[in-house]
DNA sequence: GTCGTTCACTGATCTGCGTCATAGAAGCCT
DNA sequence: AGGCTTCTATGACGCAGATCAGTGAACGAC
């Protein structure tokens, strides 16, 4: 875990000795598939890191419908938020497929940051990030679905390189249109040789094109 | 000014001398409505607050539409996220009236959170309220036009209380609708005796009935 | 192997809402 | 006053995409 940690943001920015503070109380646990890790609304007591596995940050709408706001993969910390502001967790947590996860208590991660100006500043870093991610996908309510699609690919395209490991359903819950669109969407996508698919995942042939739809308009 | 800023978050924190070196670099600064106070991507340097009218945080899409984020009124502070990370301005600020507008150096804010634990806590408080509020948004595209409506008119009868005043056409660039539907939308929720309207406010009248549409389904 | 489940795919409707067009009312300027 | 702009309002039309329905392939469990 040590290992781990001293590998990844904003852990790595810890003395070694600061890091062994987190390390002493973190403990790993595994998830399987379709668990929920926590959920929206209950008291935020941890911060998480994913190890292995690949965590969504979903909200469950009134309406049945899922809204996918983030895909965690290995190396990635979640759930900043609630540990600046100590609130509650903002979505559910849940595995899409069985996921390790280490489990940082909140009072060590504050610590932590009490202790190093340097982690602060990365965790703050990170958590702008975040936010202008988010900002920038609300604009997204105005695109059209194959822009939609194509903005979500090329998104995680830069968290999982040229294969991207997600259902169509789970695109859909990303890009916020049903996966029946998705598979519409995506055969086009196909016959012009922008990607190539098969179950499960979908590779990202001619990127370029896909940024190409972006821009125009 | 040391009046107003000892009067809002997260500067009624710091104590009256440090209050007092901002206050001594700040500098008042009015904007016609329609003018641009500062656009999407230039680099940041300042933290704004603002004084009198209204201030509309947007981004204009390729294809002509516009995307209102969020609405700052009197007191409120705006662009703590370039301040945070030093990175550039993430939407346009334009002022939706007349406006009065502090511009804060970011090199005193930044002072001023060096010095301050209590203002740092509570300037990152804002933020992840900020963040949270975004994160809801989001998952709004999956509600039909009607929601969206209400929750917007919710949302800000948080800031105005009862009378709202927006015009129809800047509420649909809140709710992400055309000002067409939003006009469609109001008018039966005034038959519904929800809400009654003049030009350029709307006025609640049964806000619970409003909420309830956001239950149901 | 068989069964059950998940995932991918396709076609046939249906509809919410965007688009376009038009018109009147309210407010501001000279 | 009159003219101009902004805002509100309403109707007609069309379409993107949701919904519904059905098929088949891939995979895991036993």
């Amino acid at each position: 875990m040590e290992k781990l940690l001293a590998a990844i943001e904003p852990f790595k920015r810890l003395t070694p000795a600061e890091r062994q503070r987190i390390v002493a109380v973190a403990r790993e646990k595994h998830y399987a598939k379709g668990e929920t890790i926590f959920r929206r609304g209950q008291a935020s007591d941890a911060v998480w890191v994913v190890k292995t596995g690949r965590v969504h940050l979903m909200t469950f709408l009134a309406n049945g419908k899922v809204s996918t706001t983030c895909v965690m993969v290995p190396g990635e910390t979640f759930c900043c938020l609630p540990a600046l502001d100590r609130k509650e967790y903002p979505a559910d947590a849940v595995p899409a497929e069985d996921s390790t996860v280490i489990r940082i208590p909140m009072d060590v991660f504050h610590q932590a940051m009490a202790r190093s100006q340097a982690f602060t500043q990365q965790t703050l870093c990170l958590f702008c990030d975040r936010l202008r991610q988010v900002e920038h996908k609300g604009c997204m309510v105005y695109e059209p679905a194959e822009q939609r699609l194509a903005q979500v690919l090329l998104t995680l395209s830069k968290k999982f390189g040229q294969t991207i490991p997600l259902t169509r359903q789970e695109l859909s819950e990303l890009a916020g249109i049903t996966h029946e669109t998705v598979i519409r969407t995506l055969s086009r996508f196909k016959e012009r040789g922008m990607i190539s698919s098969s179950r499960g995942q979908t590779t990202l042939v001619r990127p370029k094109q896909l940024e190409a739809l972006l821009e125009q308009l």
